[in-house]
DNA sequence: CGCCTGCTTGACCTCGCTCAAGGCCCGTGG
DNA sequence: CCACGGGCCTTGAGCGAGGTCAAGCAGGCG
């Protein structure tokens, strides 16, 4: 009855993930997202120096309370930021793909608010906080961009707030994958309905606020009713419309639609 | 046993609520906060015109899916962002204290991800979103400060994700009465270990998630247990540790610490 | 005076948690 | 090649936190 997959599949993004011509600068590939770049400003953001960083799945990146003095962009892979409250429970309060800078509001708070950490092996592209924040003051239109991401990240945490608050236990797993898969197409890592989503049940219960065993019975729930398919690491959705229904989902949150440009 | 006291009491930062000097100017207060203004940005931030308005409690000040071109501080009152779930129920997912901008993020989204409600009657400071993207172009400093204060928002956002994913119905009160007793006592509208804080116990079940009548069975526990008083739109906190304790409350991700100048 | 809003209480029910055990697949080492 | 161990998924049984429904009460206001 239940298939058999092999666990934690090749990855997300690695194919070459956000452009053509070789290795396009991580910056440009999150900014061209919301902004057409003049020639000045996507040469200014190449001029950010990277760094490329590997991490297994698992490794922290970074802890609650460091001051770090860069920041990432994760290039393919999956992480997340996760907070730990004093039973020892864990809440992962966001969600990173390939694209997503994790730890963007960190070049203006200074201070993490929570740890980050691979759910996959990821590869991440760091950048100093320092030239981060030249590029802000030389580029004011970039640096909208910026502020722009992370407030989409903050109408996310918002949309988490209210499926944590108010949704029952399927409609927060249906929202989820909603959420996943929409974001995935948006940065062009879905195949028609699926998409790669690497995730164990418990890491889906620590987003979700249930536990291990109530997410196996929800997800098999959402799996006999034709909805969705969640088996070796690979999100497929089988009935979009029904889903976004069961699981309240209305994208509006996640601003994707066509750029609002100033 | 259960003292009975007038219901919705004056209200929160009316009496010459953020400064000296007749009328400060909102922005200025705001970014004052975490900047030491130079003169220049000061006048700048002094140019923006606002337009003061009224709003009665209960009364909703802009809508989801609205594209506002003015955003708004907060003066005297309390508002909050809400979002209305498919059942019908409601999620409160922030809460605006007075100096707070409830719909910042809209000067750069664009559109609004949720309703914003007055809580309480509110004296609101309206600002054109041009004149602050126009601050934002001349001032870096002040838009890495605005910026900041949406980041703020966030982590509040996370924190609140991790209270509904992960705590009790007592810990979720606590953890918001320390949270908004720490927040009125950095805008200086705590006396000792007192604020206003007029919002029903079904507001109180709408932004923790859990049922009204399910609040006031814990605000008795809270009580009983000699922690704090909530009556007559009034909080009092008799125990701060024991508060903190009970509600896993750690203040750090309020950012209220010494300013982390640039 | 009567209504409306907000608080309080009781009884019952259910969604989701906990505890516990077993199974499958894979990697490792003898 | 097989034995063993460790993730991860699955299933069952019992329980408990919190929801729902219903009613009553107190105070403010027209």
């Amino acid at each position: 009855m239940t298939e058999r997959v092999p666990v934690r599949p090749p990855g997300i993004g690695t194919p070459g993930a956000s452009g053509a011509s070789g290795l396009p600068h991580p910056l440009v590939g999150l900014l061209s997202r919301s902004l057409r770049l003049t020639d000045e400003e996507r040469a200014a953001a190449q001029a950010v120096r990277v760094r490329v960083r590997e991490v297994a799945a698992d490794e922290p990146i970074l802890r609650e309370g460091d001051r770090p003095s860069r920041c990432f962009a994760v290039l393919a892979g999956l992480t997340c930021m996760s907070k730990v409250v004093g039973t020892g429970a864990r809440q992962i309060v966001a969600l990173h793909l390939p694209g997503d800078m994790p730890d963007l509001h960190g070049t203006q708070l200074g201070r993490l608010d929570g740890d980050i950490w691979a759910v996959t092996a990821s590869t991440l592209a760091f950048m100093g906080h320092a030239a981060v924040l030249q590029l802000c003051a030389q580029q004011p239109r970039l640096a909208a961009a910026l502020w722009r991401a992370t407030l989409v990240d903050a109408a996310i945490h918002r949309e988490w707030v209210v499926n944590l608050g108010q949704r029952l236990a399927v409609q927060r797993i249906a929202h989820l994958f909603c959420e996943v898969l929409a974001r995935m197409e948006a940065m062009g890592l879905a195949s028609g309905d699926a998409c790669a989503f690497p995730v164990t049940q418990g890491d889906l219960g620590e987003a979700t606020g249930l536990s291990l065993v109530h997410v196996n019975r929800t997800l098999q729930e959402l799996r006999q009713a034709g909805l969705v398919s969640f088996e070796g690491g690979r999100l497929t959705v089988h009935d979009r419309a029904a889903l976004a229904e069961r699981g309240d989902f209305d994208p509006a949150y996640l601003f994707l639609g066509p750029r609002a440009e100033a």
